[in-house]
DNA sequence: CAGTGAAGCGGAGGGAGCCTCCGTTTCACG
DNA sequence: CGTGAAACGGAGGCTCCCTCCGCTTCACTG
């Protein structure tokens, strides 16, 4: 890649973080080009879709999941605890930008989303979890890893929608952990 | 009101229910004037917003909800199976029109939203469900109505937006049950 | 260092949808 | 009827999407 190209791929991604911190993942892409000082032709040859767009904004934060189920894993207490601690960061993760948990979680079903390869890791760091769950036993039988991921990004969803603050959340995550837990 | 305004004021409602069910509650507002066969200006006069002409539409299944709920309480077998009855009934109303599930489980917060009273419905029943619960003693302690309906409102949206099968829906509708339910 | 071809750029512009404004038409009532 | 208010409708301005293509810039070569 030319060095100019790689120049301007590189400012769009970041000025595409900022835009769509600020205004949700449906801002529209004109002014990302318009603040990157590019035309817009020049946006869409780096990004076909605004999808593309998405998935390349999301290539950072999907470095930093690993490190916060670690962080979950290490909270005080049983695994209830150390549950919830995890599903309150797979919702913090999800709802990072304003839009991002509805796309996130509806391409977990479908094979052909730019967004798979990430959702992916967000699934694969859930079912760690609860692999660790059941290895202690204290899951129910049955409870299958893509369900719990939908739960939780249905949960994220409307914590997004909603704006609803940490405390808000905590009791419909309570439900779930309930609902995956024995007894 | 003029009789040629209620005239088309009713076939605005007729027309939209018809074109937000072919193609979403996103569809174009344009085509709805255009299929019913009046002009923009006439659309946006009777609906001022986008949002007035959801609750239009949405009166009328409004009226079903609670038939809805007695359906569900009078299935057979134990409080477990009248409940996940109930809950699928739940998603199932919700998730009539592509995109409704989000819109009208977000505006279950906000006091001024257009869609609230209708909203208002849907919580209603379903506290009414689990306080029938309640009194039966199996209901787990603390449980609150308004994180129940967020957390269906969440598996309908992912329902909605991943065009899951009600087969596929079902585990999730388990997960929350065993959540809400004691033991 | 100049020449050259390919890679990359950018912005004009057509399309879709939103919504408003205002000249024209229609209704209902005296 | 005649009239004034109510209602109509569509032209058109706005925003955003996305493409196309003439122009510019880069990197490589002799």
């Amino acid at each position: 890649m030319r060095a100019d190209a790689k120049r301007n791929r590189e400012r769009l991604i970041e000025v595409a973080h900022a835009v769509f911190k600020e205004r949700g993942l449906d801002a529209p892409l004109d002014e990302v080009a318009r603040r990157a000082g590019v035309g817009p032709g020049t946006l869409y040859r780096h990004f076909p879709t605004r999808e593309a767009l998405h998935e390349a904004i999301m290539a950072t934060w999907i470095e930093e999941v690993s490190a916060h189920v670690e962080k979950a894993m290490a909270t005080e207490g049983g695994c209830r605890e150390k549950l919830l601690a995890w599903f309150e960061e797979y919702v913090s993760l999800l709802t990072r930008h304003q839009g991002a948990a509805a796309k996130i979680t509806a391409s977990l079903g479908c094979q052909d989303s730019p967004l798979r390869t990430k959702c992916q890791t967000y699934a694969d760091a859930n079912e760690s979890v609860l692999t660790e769950m059941s290895d202690q036993g204290v899951l129910r039988e049955g409870v299958d890893n893509l369900d719990v991921c939908r739960l939780l990004g249905g949960v994220a969803t409307m914590a997004d929608q909603s704006s609803l603050e940490p405390k808000d959340v905590r009791p419909m995550l309570d439900v779930i952990a309930n609902g995956v837990l024995k007894s």
